[in-house]
DNA sequence: TTGTACGCGTTATCAG
DNA sequence: CTGATAACGCGTACAA
């Protein structure tokens, strides 16, 4: 039972070393304007020697303002965040924040997480990448800092007026318009790959949506073609969307087109399809929603709405910031998709 | 400036608003044996009430033994990463150990993220997932907790024999498997994309297997069909595929299939070729390298290099765990692809 | 320009 | 079973 481990250098070895105190050294580590260029370069050396990196949690533990942003995001895998936490990580650094990126899974609080995070970091602010915010209210007054929604199904009705600050697509508004374009393409009988039974935020809306275009074409909606995400299956995945659109395939209810509410669940529907012997769009038109780069390079080209991912990113941190300057109040925007035309989608066979 | 902010709730509070001391508070949440039911539900009300969080930064700046695992992930966007990690984390909660994630990009150094988390979090140990470990021994040595190095270009020249625990597919058997395969088809001018021109890893060792298919089959190796990706693209991605499959087509140099270092480049090839007119695997045969979901959904089913991702995943931590209990040294574990002949190669059209 | 000393919130130790 | 207290490593008033 020795101990011949763990002689983990701090900065009061730094500080032995050059022969300074330590308070120096912080000045030297932090960039103070304070010092001597020569002293620093001595302690620079001396880090660099002993291979000394500071203990962060020290360093969060003392600081006061962290200038440090995090972006809570829920779900991983949705191919979309991936561009847009670039962006915001950009733009972060290009106001001299760091940032620090927290996945949480779709099982997850992430308003739990993002409190817990403000604690440990010192954020100055929070910004909530996807997720719902239904029935969260309670636990973001106990975030003190200011954050912004973005991506986020926060146009649900429960999250009212200005609130909060959102940045988020109409997902009514597009469900309908892509719902609108395949009836004009022909198609009466459109089945929906939708969110969860209980779902009360994106999902819900796009289904509200679908059942409005519906309607306003004198179309009957049919609950028999609106299949619902499995549970134990990945949210919003190829694999979800493959098994629903087994059971169409199997099912007695006859349909021309498929509406999902992923572009990844659109592309599991064209493998269930093919694996049928079936073709798209020659068989079955199939539609997504997302516009993820995949749906450009998947054969058939997927028809889709494309959320406008970039600027929703752009313009949810310069909105935090300006929050953090106290230069804005709250706002709510709502972004514009765009219905991109491509080949998975065609007019209706007429028999 | 008045201060109205931040009344901050601490461990404190609660023990006062308990009328018991810090520690008793602390043995509550920390789940310690010795305390007795009745107040350790009063704390635990309590700490409901008040909505109190640890601080963790504090908790790390004391504690001893995190229990703590940290997955450094090279590359966010290796879906083949997404099942690995999910694995891991599994493995590791099933030993009541704590995981945490950080994803770092290619341009990062994922030795020195481990090292300040090492110091951050107390931890117990890292799984390097993905990555390269070119002449990074100095700074592994700096890393003073167990790690191993999973799903790594690690059976590279560079890093030999036993000093670390390596799970990894050797990527040179498997380079050649492929293209042994392909030239059975009755390929001769196969083209390649592949790594960064100065690649020393997982890109050198699947294109000297390349090169060992080719020459064993007296085919002479052509330099104008090895193309390498482009560095201000994204790497291994579809676009970069795309991009380079682009120079092939309209270049004048004839070739009849592809083989490409990952999935995500092999898509991008089959975009490439379908934009150009042309079609896959009648035109072209093109084949990948990861066996990512994708490839199971893309049209047509992508032929490829299976990494048997789940067994590297459960492999690597059920070691790190057995060196942690000292049972075990450094390990070294090569594991066999599987080849999937799918949809996107057919034998060379006889002219 | 530099050094000393205190405290951030928590856990480990030790004495009851 | 419980409480007081000393660390943990760093940043920052304040003094020099």
């Amino acid at each position: 039972m020795e101990t011949l481990n763990t002689e983990e250098i701090t900065i009061k070895d730094i500080a032995k070393v050059c022969g300074v105190g330590v308070s120096t050294v912080s000045r030297a580590i932090n960039n103070h304007p304070d010092i001597s260029p020569k002293t620093k370069q001595k302690i620079a050396d001396a880090i660099e020697e002993y291979g000394y990196i500071p203990n962060n949690s020290a360093r969060n533990l003392r600081r006061i303002d962290g200038k440090c942003i995090a972006v809570v995001v829920k779900g991983v895998s949705n191919p979309l965040f991936a561009d847009a936490v670039q962006i915001m990580e950009e733009e972060i650094k290009k106001r001299k924040y760091s940032m620090v990126i927290r996945y949480v899974n779709f099982d997850e609080q992430e308003v739990d997480v993002a409190i817990e995070l403000a604690k440990e970091k010192k954020l100055a602010g929070v910004v909530f990448l996807g997720g719902y915010f239904v029935r969260e209210k309670k636990k973001l007054q106990k975030l003190r800092i200011p954050f912004v929604l973005s991506t986020a199904g926060a146009n649900v009705d429960n999250i009212s007026a200005e609130e909060y600050s959102v940045f988020c697509v109409d997902d009514e508004k597009e469900g309908y318009r892509m719902t609108d374009y395949l009836i004009r393409l022909g198609h009466k009988k459109i089945a929906v790959l939708s969110g969860m039974p209980d779902d009360a935020s994106i999902g819900k809306l796009r289904l509200k949506g679908y059942k409005r275009a519906l309607k306003e074409h004198g179309i009957a909606v049919d609950e028999d073609l609106i299949l619902h995400m499995k549970r134990d299956i990945r949210f919003y995945s190829m694999e979800n969307g493959y098994q629903m659109t087994q059971e169409l395939l199997t099912g007695r209810k006859e349909f021309t087109c498929i509406f999902a509410f992923s572009d990844a669940m659109a592309i599991g529907a064209c493998r269930a399809i093919a694996d049928a012997g079936k073709k798209v769009p020659d068989d079955y038109s199939v539609a997504g929603f997302d516009g993820i780069e995949m749906g450009d390079y998947y054969n058939p080209q997927l028809t889709t709405i494309k959320q406008p991912i970039h600027e929703i990113a752009m313009e949810s941190v310069t909105m935090l910031f300006e929050i953090l300057d106290k230069k804005s109040e709250n706002v709510r925007r709502i972004f514009s998709c765009e219905l991109l035309e491509r080949e998975s989608t065609r007019h209706r066979k007429v028999l």
